[in-house]
DNA sequence: AAGCCGTGGTG
DNA sequence: TCACCAAGGCT
């Protein structure tokens, strides 16, 4: 069957690329040392691959260190603290990733003894794997011949190919397109070599056609038309939405914070006590009755599907417990850097006044 | 099964 | 400034 794929040099082309271009990740084994019989550690393979779901290389590194260093294994990992997850995830953005993370570190330990199931199914299964993660994990990890398929992807072969079908309707031809390509031979390589080409060469917005190892086989090079590949639907516009959020300092440094419910946005996550954000005028809903006083300027932000402005008021925090559903947590046991964007960015603003 | 879910870089 | 984009998964 592979002896009659219509491109059988085209992966091996590829290959001959990344043998030479490969970036040196902190997660990978490079093609020689793999090839002189080094193996992936499919710990950091499915932690890498969580990471990058959607998120650049460039954001993910610094967090990859962190977390293999206080936690070398997915047992380690396994036995953490969920807050103490949340709060290294904190600033990498979406948060279920990281709620999955631990559910699945949890599964592989309980279920699996410890062990990354080889079997593509089982691996799907699993918390935050889905079919690009567990095809990933497969091929990098493993060394199995399967069909991965993300952005990069899509787009190399909507080029290759010259399909101008939008995505995502294009979505079975592509992966029709990927499957012809996939290579029995070095699938591992292989899958990390068509992304890194996506990430580098094969770019969105001014693909480098002249330096690409495909030059000479790709239509849409051929046709003019790579740079507009591949179609998409439009997008919907981002509402405005308005809030506010309420920071409370007790005498001795204390800070009034919630944990915000595990669904939903920003799920899990530590956060200041606020009122609802909503297309309409902000809502004031204080966490405890006091002369709060509104913070001279305001936070932007923007989430996948809105942009939020945030007024921010201060209170002092008297003494005595918490109110309801809300957490006092001591000046020295807060970390700015376990708040989500957002909410960092109030904290900023906040401390930035003061100083 | 479309909508929800973060963030930082880029042009 | 702003829309677009990234090694997607869940519901």
């Amino acid at each position: 069957m592979r002896d009659t794929a219509p491109e059988p040099a085209l992966s091996t082309q590829l290959l001959e690329w990344y043998d030479h271009h490969a970036r040196d990740l902190p997660w990978r084994v490079a093609p020689a040392d793999r090839q002189a019989g080094m193996v992936p550690d499919p710990y950091r393979v499915w932690l890498s691959e969580v990471m990058l779901q959607q998120t650049t290389v460039a954001a993910v590194r610094d967090y990859f260190h962190r977390f293999t260093s206080r936690w070398p294994t997915v047992q380690a990992l396994a036995a953490a603290e969920d807050a103490d997850v949340m709060g290294e995830w904190a600033g990498l953005g979406y948060y279920a990733r990281a709620r999955n993370l631990l559910k699945c570190a949890r599964a592989v330990s309980a279920d699996h003894g410890g062990v990354f199931p080889l079997d593509h199914d089982a691996l799907l299964s699993l918390p935050g794997i889905g079919p690009y993660t567990a095809a990933a994990i497969s091929a990098i990890a493993f060394d199995a011949p399967e069909v991965v398929m993300d952005g990069n992807v899509e787009r190399v072969m909507a080029r290759m190919f010259d399909i101008h079908t939008p995505l995502p309707d294009a979505k079975p031809e592509l992966k029709a397109r990927a499957a012809e390509l996939t290579p029995q031979d070095r699938p591992g390589d292989y899958a990390q070599a068509v992304m890194d080409l996506g990430a580098t060469i094969c770019s969105p917005k001014s693909p480098a056609c002249g330096i690409c190892p495909w030059r000479d086989p790709c239509r849409a090079r051929a046709a003019g038309t790579a740079p507009e590949l591949p179609k998409k639907q439009p997008k919907k516009a981002k509402p405005v939405r308005r809030g506010v959020a309420y920071l409370a300092q007790r005498a001795d440094g204390a800070l009034l914070l919630e944990r915000r419910p595990d669904s939903g946005l920003l799920g899990g996550m530590l956060g200041w006590p606020g009122s609802p954000w909503a297309e309409s005028p902000a809502a004031d809903c204080p966490p405890f009755p006091a002369d709060w006083q509104v913070l001279p300027g305001e936070v932007r932000h923007t989430f996948t599907h809105f942009h939020l402005i945030l007024t921010l008021k201060t209170a002092p925090l008297p003494d005595g417990p918490a109110p309801e559903g809300l957490l006092i947590v001591k000046r020295h046991d807060f970390r700015p850097s376990d708040l989500p964007t957002v909410m960092r960015k109030a904290y900023d603003l906040w401390r930035g006044g003061a100083e």
